[in-house]
DNA sequence: ATGGGTGCAAAGTGTTTGCAAGTAT
DNA sequence: ATACTTGCAAACACTTTGCACCCAT
């Protein structure tokens, strides 16, 4: 009836919030695997996702595996098509586009994801010079 | 060394260009072996990622399976968060956000996808009155 | 003590790939 | 004749899930 407070859940809330670099699951997974080899795969992924869906993280929607933030707030991200590494963009967000797609469309909108697709600068170095 | 004409290829194309609502591969499968039962999953995964490569097609990036478009052109598109169909949002692209993501960030950028997520007017109708 | 959470492993989805046979050029 | 493409099935990558045990409340 009541959620629980887990160390689990403790050390993955913290894992998240400790790094801005829009981490997969498994990457929060192989973090905390490293401090306590009991945790499973299955918590991370499960706790991530409610944790997503309640809003106290964020979700980038990417492929192939999706990412989580620390920002809980809407915004736009850019990701490397080389890498796939993940960062935001200094792009505003804009709410008045959610109300223009509800206009015709008998939508109830909630938000939008946008993200900005390109080569990064490591990337671009690494490609010619 | 040359691109081949085959048969598939030519259902295959003809199959995204005759549906506007924006299928997954597997719809595109099934569709066409309706019709071929002898023709692959494997074809048509392959046949549609290039596609997507060479703009022959437009890809939307949506979970779980990712979606193709008889359109070509740089457009945003709107997700049912209940049923899942897609539909193209009436909200223009901006380029010039593509700029402005490079701005600082010493990306070369080739584009963006933005994608609505909201509920759709059937299932708001289905889900309460 | 209760019932939500965890660990584990298996199953699910969507997609890619190795290879022998087929076919467009 | 050559080598790109197909069909098939197996492999893959990411994620979800069933279940017995555990532990926060």
């Amino acid at each position: 009836m009541e959620e629980r407070n887990t160390r689990q859940k403790g050390m993955i809330l913290d894992a998240v919030r400790g790094r801005c670099d829009h981490p997969t699951a498994d990457d929060i997974y192989l973090e905390l695997r490293a401090r306590d080899p009991r945790i499973s795969r299955g918590t991370v992924y499960r706790n991530l996702k409610r944790m997503a869906q309640t809003g106290e993280i964020g979700l980038v929607q990417t492929s192939p595996a999706e990412r989580f933030d620390l920002r809980t707030d809407p915004h736009s991200h850019l990701r490397c098509c080389l890498c796939g590494r993940v960062w935001d963009a200094p792009v505003p967000y804009r709410e008045e586009d959610d109300r223009m797609a509800e206009e015709t469309t008998g939508f109830s909108v909630r938000g939008h994801s946008t993200v900005f697709e390109g080569v990064c600068a490591d990337c671009r170095k690494a490609q010619e010079g």
